[in-house]
DNA sequence: TCTGGGGTCCTAGGACCC
DNA sequence: TCTGGGGTCCTAGGACCC
């Protein structure tokens, strides 16, 4: 994987670059009688909703009814996901014009590094401003973009500075800055954790800093305790990681209300895993673990998964699997009404990659190693550890591999 | 009109192997 | 023969993010 030098005392040089309300943004863009009104992508649920509609208290995720009731005079459109897709592409493309240091976080979210391009193309903050100038006359779209030396800052502060924004942490400043956040800013914090830490009395991120590690260890677990605790204090040493791959790839439906019968559920099934299998297809990828989700009519969830002793792609095997998978879940689902259903399909493996590093199994050590630099140029580290798994799986005989 | 669809990561217990 | 420790993989659930 390529990975950009650890942030250390250079400054303020990561970049996060955030698109702005990006379905609705795509919307006004495409369609001039949105420009300046509020609105809301997606029937149902709201999926996205432009600053106008925020002003009246619409929000992502928020059922469609309640949004209509807070904003009547919004307009509702249908979502244009490859409208999306081809947006995202012409905006990473000026990412990618700007430093080979790109992260993608999703579908409208990057991190980037600009350390060395300092003498080439200006201060952070310059590049920043070029970039949110470029993003608005290539592609039609406003992006906000914060700067600061670590990820998470530089995720905060753009954070902050929505919509349409610019805002650099200076490095001195960085404490200052954080800790009279609240602490659902911090990265990781969700619903849940941030009732657990106000229920305790710690509303901002400087009431988390003065608690010692130990003790948010005790009220959140291991992982998100260390992670707050790190965050609180703004440590967070992770680098741009480019070259970074799904790792599940899976598709969902809503059922509604009403009782579905067994064939129903069944076409339902086998329309969700063509769906996944077309994509891992066109994206050249296959998997191992095959997991059913479910949700019921009183929110409870449920999953169940299987795991196949070899990654495939194709439609049968998958099927075969998920319907095996769901006469499992069938007292489940005679108890309570199912609303949702859902599959995907994890333990990617990646084709290509493997077809690198295998055939190199037993040859002299300099190839191997050209090889292997290929591959985790290509694919990323991960990429060579299922090579190994598989290899061995294989009954390959795999030599020892550098870390 | 109480809910979409796409993901990531962590935890914990059990099976199995050495 | 008995007992224990460590590591990996699989399964299920949960929190969180956009």
């Amino acid at each position: 994987m390529f990975v950009s030098e650890l942030p250390g005392s250079r400054g303020a040089t990561i970049l996060h670059a955030d698109l702005d309300a990006f379905y609705a943004s795509v919307e006004q863009r495409d369609d001039p009688r949105l420009r300046g009104r509020p609105v809301i992508v997606g029937a149902g649920v709201v999926l996205a909703c432009s600053y106008e509609a925020k002003a009246f208290g619409v929000r992502t995720a928020m059922n469609g009814g309640q949004a209509m009731r807070r904003c009547p005079g919004a307009i509702v459109v249908e979502p244009r996901m490859s409208a999306y897709s081809e947006a995202s592409k012409a905006v990473f493309k000026v990412f990618e014009d700007t430093t080979p240091l790109v992260e993608g976080l999703s579908i409208d979210e990057a991190f980037l590094d600009v350390a060395g391009l300092r003498k080439i193309r200006g201060t952070p903050v310059q590049i920043a401003q070029r970039l949110r100038a470029e993003v608005l006359s290539r592609v039609g779209l406003p992006i906000t973009v914060g700067v600061a030396r670590t990820k998470f800052l530089a995720k905060v502060a753009s954070g902050v500075a929505k919509p349409d924004g610019l805002l650099e942490v200076e490095p001195d400043r960085e404490l200052e800055f954080l800790h009279p956040l609240d602490v659902s800013r911090l990265w990781g914090v969700g619903e849940v954790t941030a009732e657990k830490l106000r229920s305790r009395g710690l509303t901002k991120v400087g009431d988390v800093a003065m608690l010692p590690e130990a003790a948010l260890i005790a009220m959140l677990g291991r992982a998100s305790g260390r992670h707050l605790h790190a965050l609180a204090h703004n440590r967070d040493p992770r680098p741009i990681e480019v070259g970074r791959r799904r790792r599940s790839i899976g598709s969902q439906r809503a059922l509604g209300r009403s009782p579905k019968s067994p064939a129903t559920l069944d076409a339902v099934l086998a329309g969700l895993v063509d769906r996944v299998t077309r994509r891992m297809r066109s994206a050249e990828r296959s998997g191992r673990t095959v997991t059913l989700r479910l949700r019921f009519d009183d929110f409870s969830r449920a999953t169940r998964s299987h795991t196949l002793p070899q990654a495939t792609d194709q439609t049968r095997a998958i099927l075969v699997t998920a319907r095996a998978l769901l006469r499992t879940a069938h007292p489940l689902i005679a108890a309570q009404g199912l609303t949702m259903i859902g599959i995907s399909v994890g333990n990617l493996e990646n084709e290509a990659a493997l077809q690198l590093a295998l055939p190199f199994d037993k040859a002299a050590n300099n190839e191997l190693d050209s090889a292997l630099d290929q591959v985790k140029d290509k694919f990323g580290t991960n990429a060579i550890t299922r090579g190994v798994l598989l290899g061995k799986r294989q009954g390959l005989e795999m030599p020892m591999l550098p870390d």
